[in-house]
DNA sequence: TTGAAGCTGTCATATTTATGTCATGTTGGG
DNA sequence: CCCAACATGACATAAATATGACAGCTTCAA
């Protein structure tokens, strides 16, 4: 799809996987989308090799013998050489349960299987410019808003707006997810992180918070409520 | 009490092989698994099959005289009329540059041969499945009429349009149910949901709302009564 | 170590919006 | 023309969300 022939190194993609017949599938896919490719059979060479290389991002299996996937996930957020490392859960069935703790966890995407390979190249490459973005620190400019995670700064038309740490990392995750609804329950999951168990109405106060610090004249309907189903975060203020 | 004998339509799928035994064995196994099976053999006639009948799926043989399954791969890939219907390549040897150029082309799955009737029913019904999957995130489109599901966001010719969240749901499940007529207690089990007990009459008054919501000009006839039955969605504005 | 300042999450309460029912007006077919 | 089926507007109630206050925590610096 992108064929800018980029003088660009090649991401390093790590496949962890016990079965030989998964890695060399992904394998060959992620080959011929132009990806450079590892790959380690266990939890144990896995990690190994994450030290050793520095992947780019780990597609990860949910269910392996020894060390399962979530346990492997679990050290690498934990470690901080290695919690930055974007990583792509893989599951055998469409389990809800999975799911969460995946998120949970901090993984960065979810893939069930099973998948077509375009599917998944579409996914990766999805969860990099993410992530690329992020790591460039790229100001996000909407409209008279300017988010500079840089410069850990948010100001409307100049003004300097002061936000909480949630409420940055609230705006933060909207302005990257943009013009799509978000239950309570997927908030709290994205922006709270991990195996926070809190009321859902929490999300509500957040919103508010956020919604009156950057609520300055015209801007006020960034920030929609969505009646049922959660809030989404909109550039086009269309709604009357 | 829940009469849905929902005739759910058989799944239509090309077989394209040149070889008339083969294309009788696939045929032969697909029709058990209760599948509607169109055969070609040639990627010409194919070509046609496609255009004319819009099957759900095609199996696609890698090797054929004349124009290659590959050639006819990358021909639909490039119509976006046919683009989005998945394709499952049948190669003869588990060549790996027969693999890589399938997957680049964009088909959605790959079977090398020889394989069983059981394996081959159970990849289709995996590329079905997330097709489908697939398909109920992407937004409806019906002239105007724009049902974004990830958003939770509905438009008539760029105007957001609001609604409730149950004349939400009946939208959606009229578009997912176009062109046929549903009885009030069929539509209140399908959006209400199962165990609810409530007046026939509440349907017709979120009949009435969903079409106030929606009745910009000339887009007022998209919900239809039909006296004694129900009510029908349509996208012909057949209004006599 | 202590105190001030700022954050957080929870609650109780206010406000807004949605829902189902009813009474009444319309319509269409026999 | 009449009746049954449907449309419509109003309304009480229920449900969801917004808001303001507050007490426990952290952080930071003196």
């Amino acid at each position: 799809m992108n064929d800018k022939v980029e003088i660009m190194p090649k991401h390093r993609i790590l496949i962890v996987d016990d079965e030989a017949a998964i890695r060399d599938m992904l394998s060959i896919a992620l080959d011929a989308a132009g990806f450079n490719v590892l790959e380690a059979k266990d939890a144990q060479l896995a990690h190994a090799s994450i030290i050793d290389n520095q992947p780019d991002l780990v597609l990860l299996d949910w269910m392996m013998p020894g060390t399962t996937g979530l346990e492997l996930l679990r050290r690498l957020k934990r470690d901080e050489l290695t919690a930055k490392i974007p990583i792509i859960m893989l599951t055998a069935k469409a389990e809800e349960n999975s799911k969460i703790a995946g998120l949970d966890a901090g993984a960065d995407d979810y893939i069930p299987k099973p998948f077509s390979p375009r599917e998944l190249i579409s996914r990766v490459n999805a969860v990099l410019r993410r992530i690329g973005r992020e790591a460039l620190q790229e100001p996000i400019v909407i409209g008279e808003l300017i988010f500079d995670p840089l410069g850990h700064r948010v100001s409307i038309a100049g003004e300097s707006i002061n936000l909480g740490p949630t409420e940055y990392r609230l705006l933060q995750f909207f302005l990257t997810h943009q013009e799509r609804v978000y239950s309570r329950g997927q908030i709290l999951d994205y922006v709270w992180g991990g195996n926070v168990y809190l009321d859902e109405r929490t999300v509500d106060v957040h919103i508010r918070r956020l919604r009156k610090a950057i609520s300055v004249a015209g801007h006020e309907n960034y920030v929609q409520t969505v009646r049922g189903a959660g809030y989404r975060f909109s550039a086009q203020l269309s709604n009357a």
